[in-house]
DNA sequence: GCTAGTTTTCGAACATGTTCGAAAACTCGA
DNA sequence: TCGAGTTTTCGAACATGTTCGAAAACTAGC
């Protein structure tokens, strides 16, 4: 029976482990900094760490956890930063970190939607949310929706953006919010029409950071 | 050369299509039906389709579009429900309008990040809470960003939730937050460890709704 | 030293999305 | 009627993630 590969608890018997996860950790860093996450393919990494495709999935499960496995790695090496000691600009500071760290590594945006949370190494920022929550006199239960919402609002701005970042550089194909706005002339959306224009100038950080600021207030002022 | 093959503008001359748009579309509908979205592939709709799977790439761009295009189509069929007059109640109710209809196919997960809107049926949804900001009194530019910031938080709320579900049905492996917290008798995080047994039983749509208005309310009340 | 058991490695192969180039089927003008 | 141009179709093929089964390399007990 094959033991867990993420703890192989080296017991006894057993042809010798030529290869590692933490090898194939960082050969995937090499890879990804060489010719960037887009181009990280199975074949290549194990190409790079001098194994066959195959031998790659006795140490991580699939791409995916690979990818998993780097995020927690990055988030591990996330510095600390001193946090203010005032709960509701606690919150925002820790969230925006959080944002930063995330929206720095967007090619990790298929392991974001994996739940509420990421790895062990970002629990700090979590729990700083959290607690910063409690103490401004949140219930737990209410601190749990504040950071969950949190979560999703961030989540999803990293998500639309890299998304929309990527699918531009792709195929130089215009943005897709262009296409939809083109067909604007008719005149059943005056309003919309009217907007058009100024929308695509307006930067998406101000909508986030606006938006996590009312976010936060109204959910502790309830 | 090839004309735009959305608008295929019949002009003049060329081979008879036996296969059209609609025909494709119509038989993805019917795959999902029959077997769900995750099982729908190229291969087999063009058996479906009754044409070889190249075929299918003269009339979508590629697999993304092809479902970009079911969404839109979707999204034309939502009924258009009669919204409050007060404004703060009529993009709560829009939201929660676009969020039910968005939830309610998961499978559009992909092509939900593609920027901050979604196919021009969805429109009339973005006017209503563009328009209702307005009329409570901000100018466009904080309109704008009160939309995007919704859609942020919706997109967020929506693939978060349904790459969780994915993932627990795939191979039921347990859900990732769950193999975190497991991890959490470490006393260096307290209050997440106090908190770490409510946590799972808090229901996402509760963090959503509440996290909205917050949103919302704080947005407006600027 | 030999055998049984265990872990690691890898080649073959599959499913899938997609590209490419050529063939098929048609229209129009000469 | 015929050839030029155009659109549609498709078979072959490629890249990629992944599974499967067998072979390789080792340890422990006999």
């Amino acid at each position: 029976m094959m033991k867990d590969a993420a703890a192989p608890e080296r017991g006894r018997t057993g042809r010798p482990p030529r290869t590692s996860r933490a090898q194939i950790l960082g050969a995937a860093r090499e890879l990804i900094d060489d010719e960037g996450w887009e181009r990280l393919t199975m074949r290549k990494l194990a190409a790079r760490a001098g194994v066959a495709p195959t031998t790659l999935y006795h140490h991580v499960r699939d791409r995916e956890e690979l990818l998993a496995a780097l995020l927690d790695d990055y988030a591990d090496r996330i510095p600390r930063r001193e946090l203010p000691r005032q709960p509701v600009e606690r919150i925002l500071a820790a969230a925006t970190v959080m944002h930063d760290a995330l929206a720095g590594w967007p090619w990790l945006v298929e392991v974001l939607t994996a739940d509420d949370l990421i790895g062990d190494a970002a629990l700090w920022m979590v729990e700083a949310i959290v607690d910063a929550a409690m103490e401004h006199g949140c219930p737990a239960d209410e601190a749990v929706h504040l950071y969950r919402s949190i979560w999703y609002y961030t989540v999803g701005e990293i998500l639309v953006r890299a998304n929309a970042d990527r699918k531009r550089a792709e195929l130089d194909r215009p943005a897709y919010r262009d296409t939809v706005f083109r067909r604007l002339d008719k005149p059943e959306l005056p309003r919309l029409s009217a907007i058009a224009g100024c929308w695509p100038a307006l930067c998406a950080e101000d909508t986030y950071l606006q938006g996590l600021r009312a976010l936060v207030e109204g959910l502790l002022t309830k």
